[in-house]
DNA sequence: GAAAAAGTTTAGATTTGTCTAAATTTTATT
DNA sequence: AATAAAATTTAGACAAATCTAAACTTTTTC
């Protein structure tokens, strides 16, 4: 069957949506495809009436075995594509979540194998998430979020909450990419955020809200 | 301007067209992009409305400036995959135009200029078509058609003559490609068919219409 | 458990890109 | 120069993907 680059991207956010929440909602997908409820519809009849979803008016969808299979395609060309981007052609990995947005619809299955091939098999793109081989299996990494270590804590930070612009920056300014090696010096209680020491550098502070979306591999 | 891949297309499909002829006509459009004529009248308005060529309801089409620019960005991107395909992928010359026609409509700038790089700047596609430079310019090989050549002259191949499997498929069994050094040994007037010697290879015959489909620069 | 609020779907419209069939215009033929 | 043939355009329709406004369900609140 083929799908076209819309479908492609519903069954992409319902996947993601579905990670953190197993029944996703109308309005979840409006928001996260930054588009109408009224058209979230539309395509969940669409996509229901081509097999890949359970879908329940009023009562959410979820993806089926094809869909998830689906979803795991693109986001397998869309983490190895960002791969290229930064270990090829030395992008920043703030830079590379809106291309390959677009890469990731090129419809060759010949040509992915090989792009996979020519990176030597990468098992984790830029942003620390694990790339899914041709069957959709993918490493899971036992990562916890920066913000339930405890004071004097040592992690390696293995990923981060979203691609968003704003979060990138804001982890550029502090110093923090994937694999940086940190230390927690101490907690505040009063608004939750924490003090951390990266090896030569200066103590950086990060909010609640920053801390929990780094997510690290506590070391010992 | 934004244009969508049917208008980019469009577009590429008339600078090429345009090559040999300089006023398209809507039917030669048609059979070009596999489309039936109303359909090409319908984008023909909507392209000049958008001011990127000069249309004539029933005396054809010629781009414009605007149109040009377009077309050689798109051939330029199509040409960079191509090559990356070739290079670095290590697809064979006759599997990459249909993956370019995808790759071509990726829209970030940022990511050609990256591409253009990291290949090392060629100048010519796997089929020894010319690459545009970001301005649109290319360099311009004063090629002949192997059919031209007289008997016991000498040259290199430098392009061919479309991108069809046919044609790259019946050159691949007879070990001819791009760089290949070849002379013509024998001319039969009879058919117009030649004979022709490459290193280390039996004589191999090609048809007229063979010939010339196949450039080559003459060597003395 | 009725009313209000929130969430979702339906109805009807719009844009893009395509098609077939009919009408029109240009070109070729005698 | 009239007619036939070929090429092109127009008219009207359709599918994909979206939208707004209205209608309908479900959930929340009192």
């Amino acid at each position: 069957m083929n799908f076209s680059i819309a479908e492609e991207n519903y069954i992409k956010a319902i996947w993601h949506l579905q990670q953190s929440d197993s029944n996703v909602t109308t309005n979840e997908l409006a928001a996260e495809l930054q588009t109408k409820p009224a058209s979230v519809t539309d395509m969940l009849k669409r996509l229901k009436e081509k097999k890949m979803l359970h879908y329940e008016p009023y009562y959410g969808v979820k993806l089926n075995a094809d869909g998830k299979k689906l979803a795991l395609a693109v986001i397998r060309k869309h983490r190895l594509w960002e791969f290229f981007l930064v270990e090829k052609l030395k992008f920043t990995w703030d830079e590379v979540h809106t291309i390959a947005e677009e890469l990731e619809h090129v419809s060759s299955v010949e040509l992915i194998q090989r792009l996979d091939d020519f990176l030597g098999n990468p098992r984790f793109d830029p942003h620390g998430d694990p790339i899914p081989d041709q069957s959709g299996k993918m490493e899971i990494i036992n990562q916890i979020s920066l913000h339930q270590l405890k004071e004097n804590q040592q992690a390696v930070v293995t990923g981060v909450g979203d691609q968003s612009s704003s979060l990138l920056d804001v982890l550029n300014k502090k110093k923090i990419s994937i694999g940086t090696k940190l230390e927690v010096k101490q907690r505040f209680d009063y608004d939750q955020s924490i003090e951390i020491k990266i090896r030569n550098q200066p103590l950086v502070t990060l909010s609640e809200q920053l801390a929990k979306k780094i997510f690290v591999k506590a070391s010992s």
